[in-house]
RNA sequence: GGCCCUGUCGUCUAGCGGUUAGGACACGGCCCUUUCAAGGCCGCGACACGGGUUCGAUUCCCGUCAGGGUCACCA
């Protein structure tokens, strides 16, 4: 059976790490059961700039290959794929609605609603509205509303049960009786959300609405609405919010900013606490300054785009939120995109609230880019050094071969692109920046200059200057002086690089050559005053 | 407040009447390497609580508690 689901994002500006696992899970469903996965743009109530607002959400799907099969950009048959062109749609239902006397207009105001409200509520009873002309004739209504447009209420069956068999949460009803006639257009012609959405999925053929948790309550009204219009109800799967991280112990968090509660929903709203010092850091690590982040407000843990700035692999990011909330059996984690795609079940999601767990999600990023051809890590790795303005494009032919020589040495070092410059650093700059903790901590131990001097000397009779020599000659001139071979990495990474971490010491040396190295060597002597 | 949903290590989860309650992230230790990663081994750590049903409950039922959602002319 083909299946057909949708997404259906408001232009915000930016994609939100809670929407795209939904999404996900609409794509992944119709990727393992063939189908189309729809992109409906929900843009009715949205006064910003509409294009502007919707490319970084349609920029961001692309990323992280959830490519849609009708919607914007590329059409489809069952277009207009933006709300705000469907109105004649909405208008049809409800005139449909009114005429069949599932629906009626109702002149209340606001004043006179927000009355009935309060007193329900100070009688603590639930407030379930039902307009005046909820038994008039349909004929007469039609009338009415010709004569004198109005807010269309859509007039909920009474004394039954409204059922949703839902695919996650199971059998759920609600009494009908509870249930308040809902607003479906407004005095001006504009549809409801609610009802635009039953309309759409209609027109669409949606055959599985796979959406938030939080829309199950709606759901109950909905599938009143597809009853009223006589279309066949859909499938439905509510799926378990994405929650906020669980506090890291320890972490601190500005004045004014709460810390993160994973029984919150990770909102839209609210996201600068997610901007803690670490992440600061980690932007500005990156070359984002701090006015800079502030003025984007898409630039935090809770976006797509956050990540995809700091280079983690899209399949990491993929694979991390198809297994929030879902999960394949009692021990995979890592999953190629085929294998998701292949794997993807309803029956397997979760039913209770999953929390966001940072950590996780940067292993899983690192466990997909040990999977990345050497080609592939270049390619992802060269827009930050650019940036760094520690290479220049287009890459000449040393500089790639440089390249390839220092992301083969990282090896698994890398686990997100933007890890290139913590590690290609110290090899791109055209002289060593000595950090000050190693120069005290090393090569400033009483011993090590006169270490330095014989070290030089030992590699500069290495020929060729490959990594086994020099781990030959240096192993050779401790098993000599009677120490540790292994003690004299440290004072020459530092000598060299001017850090104390980075890959293996004798690949490093390679890496730079033997002039460079003596040259590097004789630097650090002079700069500790030998 | 009414209605609905949810409750297994800090986090993600497996479990679907009988298991020493399994795996993963994180954390701690050891090994490897005198760096940092990666890898290997070990450890810490959970069935919210109280009643039932049952020979036996994490699992089924009912309460309690806790959290969440929703009750809009928002989406």
């Amino acid at each position: 059976m083909a299946i057909r689901t949708r997404f259906a994002p408001s232009p915000t500006g930016y994609l939100h790490i809670g929407g795209v696992r939904t999404a996900l899970f609409n794509w992944l469903l119709v990727q393992r059961h063939g189908g189309q996965f729809i992109l409906r743009i929900d843009d009715t109530d949205v006064e910003r700039n509409k294009a502007e607002a919707l490319q970084p959400i349609l920029d961001g799907f692309r990323w992280l290959g959830i490519n849609w099969d009708e919607g914007p950009e590329i059409g489809g048959s069952f277009g207009p794929y933006f709300q705000s062109q469907r109105s004649e749609l909405y208008k049809n239902a409800v005139e449909k609605l009114i005429e069949t006397g599932h629906a009626y207009p109702d002149y209340m105001t606001k004043e006179e609603l927000d009355a009935e409200r309060k007193a329900a509520d100070d009688a603590k009873k639930a407030y379930v509205h039902r307009g005046p002309h909820r038994e008039t004739p349909a004929a007469e209504c039609v009338k009415l509303i010709a004569e004198k447009p109005t807010t269309i209420r859509f007039k909920v069956p009474t004394g039954r049960d409204a059922i949703v068999e839902d695919l996650v949460c199971g059998h759920c009803k609600q009494k009908t009786d509870l249930i308040g006639d809902p607003v479906i257009m407004r005095a001006t012609g504009s549809p409801l959300y609610n009802f635009a959405t039953v309309v759409d999925d209609i027109a669409m053929e949606i055959t599985h609405v796979v959406r938030a948790r939080e829309h199950l309550t709606n759901t109950y009204s909905q599938v009143l609405f597809w009853e009223a219009l006589g279309a066949p109800l859909p499938k439905f799967a509510h799926l378990p919010v994405v929650n906020e991280p669980a506090p890291k112990p320890g972490a601190k968090y500005p004045p004014g900013v709460k810390p993160p509660n994973k029984n919150k929903k990770l909102s839209k709203r609210d996201m600068a606490k997610f901007v803690t010092p670490e992440v600061r850091l980690q932007l500005n690590a990156i070359g984002w300054t701090d006015e800079q982040i502030a003025a984007r407000d898409d630039l935090n843990p809770a976006t797509v785009a956050f990540y995809r700035e700091l280079g983690y692999l899209p399949d990491g990011l993929v694979n991390y939120l198809c297994r929030l909330g879902w999960s394949f059996d009692d021990k995979t984690e890592f999953m190629t995109m085929a294998e998701m795609k292949a794997n993807f079940t309803l029956d397997r999601v979760n039913d209770s609230p999953a929390s966001f767990d940072p950590e996780k999600l940067y292993w899983l990023a690192g466990e997909h880019m040990k999977t990345l051809s050497m080609e592939d890590r270049i390619a992802g790795s060269v827009p930050f050094l650019v940036k760094a303005k520690l290479i220049a494009e287009p890459l000449d032919a040393t500089t790639k071969e440089r390249l390839t020589r220092i992301i083969g040495a990282m090896g698994d070092r890398l686990k997100l692109f933007s890890d290139i410059l913590i590690y290609a650093g110290p090899f791109l700059k055209a002289e060593p920046e000595y950090d000050p903790q190693a120069i005290e901590n090393v090569l400033q131990k009483p011993g090590t200059a006169d270490l330095l001097k014989e070290i030089s000397a030992a590699l500069a009779t290495c020929e060729p200057f490959d990594a086994a020599t020099t781990e030959q000659a240096l192993h050779d001139y401790a098993a000599d002086k009677g120490i540790k071979a292994g003690s004299l990495n440290q004072p020459l990474r530092i000598a060299v690089t001017g850090v104390s971490k980075g890959p293996g010491v004798f690949e490093t040396l390679s890496i730079f050559g033997k002039p460079e190295v003596l040259r590097r060597i004789d630097l650090a002597l002079a700069m500790i005053g030998e």
